[in-house]
This record gives C-alpha cells, structure tokens and sequence, in this order.
DNA sequence: CAAGATATTGACGTTAACGTTAACGTAATA
DNA sequence: TATTACGTTAACGTTAACGTCAATATCTTG
C-alpha cells in the first residue's frame, strides 16, 4: 500500500499503521495504544486509521522520549504544552517555567549520560590494556 | 545512629538503610527491592542490612540508570559484567564487545538528548519573542 | 518499663506499557 | 470463490518496579 500512496498521494503523506509500524519497528498494538493515551490522532477512513505527517512527527518524538526514559504521560503533557501554547502573556510565561523545568531535567540527564560514558570508556581501555599485556593470560591487579 | 557511625567506624562508611533512602531520597521499600534484584549485597548484623561504600556506589550508579531509562535487569547486567570481567582472553574480548554495544546505546541516547534539546531552546527562543513583542497580548503566526 | 523509632520478612496491590488472543470486516489475489 | 493480507474493537494477561499493609523484633529514651 506504500506503494500505492506514493501515486495516489505523494505529497499528502498518509500513513498506514503498518507503514509506520515498520518505519519505527514497533508493533501495530503499541501504535493504537499510543493513540489511547493521546498522543497520536489519526484521521479514519471508515473504521481504518490514516497517519498524517504531523502524527508521524509526533511517534518520532515519542519514542525519542521514551528512549530517554520518559513516560507517555510525561509525552502527553508536552505535546499538550505545545499545542496550547496560549498566545496570552500569563500562558506564555507558564509554558516558559515549564520547559525550564523540562530543560533542567534533561540536561541532568545529558550528566548522567557523560558520567556513564566515561565509565565506559574507562573500562575499555582496561581491557584493551589487559588484552594487549598477555596474549592468552593476564593477572590483572584486582583492586576490591 | 548516622551519629553514632561517624565515632565508631568513619573511614569504614557504613550506612543503613535509611542512611541511603535519605541522601537519594528514594524509599527504603526501593532499596530492599533493588537487592532482591542482585543490585546490592549488604552485609548484615543479624538481620539488619548494613551497607558498604560498595554497595552505596552501586546504588548511585543504578539511580543514574534509572533517570536514563534503564531497567533494573538491564543495570543489573552491567553490575555482573563489570564484576566478573574474567582475566582470560575470550572472556574479555566478549566483555569488550558487549561494552561497545553498551556505549553505541549511549551515544544513540545523547543524540536523542541533545535533539531534545534543541527543540526545546527553539520553543523557549519563541516565547521569548512573543513575550517580547506584544507586552500584553500578540498574535503569532500559527502554522499548522 | 512503656512508648516510639527503626528494623525485619512476607504477601498482596497497583500502575504503566504494552502482549496476546478472539471475533470480526474488507480488499486484493491466485 | 477461497485464501491471504491487512484492518478493526474488546478484553483479559503480563512484566517491571515498586507501594502498601501486617505482624514481628530490637533499641533507647523519658
């Protein structure tokens, strides 16, 4: 059906479930399940689901999150964030304190991050070090 | 009884439970389920768990896991791979190949992140600007 | 020595994020 | 036209990561 899209309607950019389910490698289930919770609305075709662009854009940034260890509902709030961005100053200013608040959270995050990849690092060169020592059999100094 | 450690065994560093579940504000529930998943290993002074500066790393490093989307079994790998990162040459060969895993993993992740973050300047860049030009309400060019 | 405070071990409850049938409709295809 | 592929809703099942009792033991402190 992909196929089928790209004559009928290349640049509309209708999506399947399958045809996003494969781009994303998720299941089907997982993408009607993300539609429950809000944070993809397809348009129907009768009973069937159409993806748009912006639902597509929209899983991209939710499995984004998710990969980051953030929950659909923590997803929701900021796709809400987003949409209802209010064009009244006292809502500007209150999406504003939120994405601080998100910005403050993710750039912990990107510390951890740091931390453990330079863990990592430090124990590759172990064992480079200990593979380039003895060819078969090394003793390393095991420090408790 | 944090008191009565700094006298009796300071450069020991033993913590109890609650120690722990106060400086990273998480439950003592959560530490007794993190040992039940081979995270921690206290010692015990008949049944009462007694943690080493060992153990309180671990934990740290799980924590930081955690914020990173890591489930326990997965950390819990990690634990068990630096641990025994056996001294023989297959077995550190397997142990260098699982870390490049690890840090491909990681480094997806930061990308993730720092995506994350550009957004999220990009939307606080916005506000600004609305905030700015109109000081009390403004009309922005909403774009689908 | 009674009352907290702090610890323990069960064991059942809860929530999130789907997995997994089941039962069914529709559409292209051999 | 029977099969195959793809779609639907509904509903129960599962796993992880703890929460939440309950019953009990051990200090220590007024």
């Amino acid at each position: 059906m992909g196929q089928i899209n790209i004559l009928q309607r290349t640049m509309t950019s209708v999506y399947t479930i399958t045809d996003l389910a494969k781009e994303f490698e998720i299941t089907t289930r997982a993408i009607r399940h993300y539609e429950d919770e809000g944070l993809l609305n397809p348009q129907r075709d009768g009973s069937n689901r159409l993806f748009s662009n912006r639902d597509r854009v929209r899983l991209k940034l939710a499995l984004r999150g998710k990969r980051l260890g953030f929950s659909l509902a923590e997803i929701r709030e900021l796709f809400d964030l987003y949409d209802n961005a209010g064009d009244e100053r006292p809502q500007l200013e209150a999406l504003l304190s939120k994405l601080e608040r998100h910005r403050a959270q993710l750039e912990q995050r990107r510390e951890d991050l740091n931390v453990m990849l330079s863990e990592i690092t430090f124990f590759e060169n172990q064992c480079r070090k200990l593979l380039a020592a003895g060819p078969n059999k090394a003793k390393p100094g095991a420090s408790q």
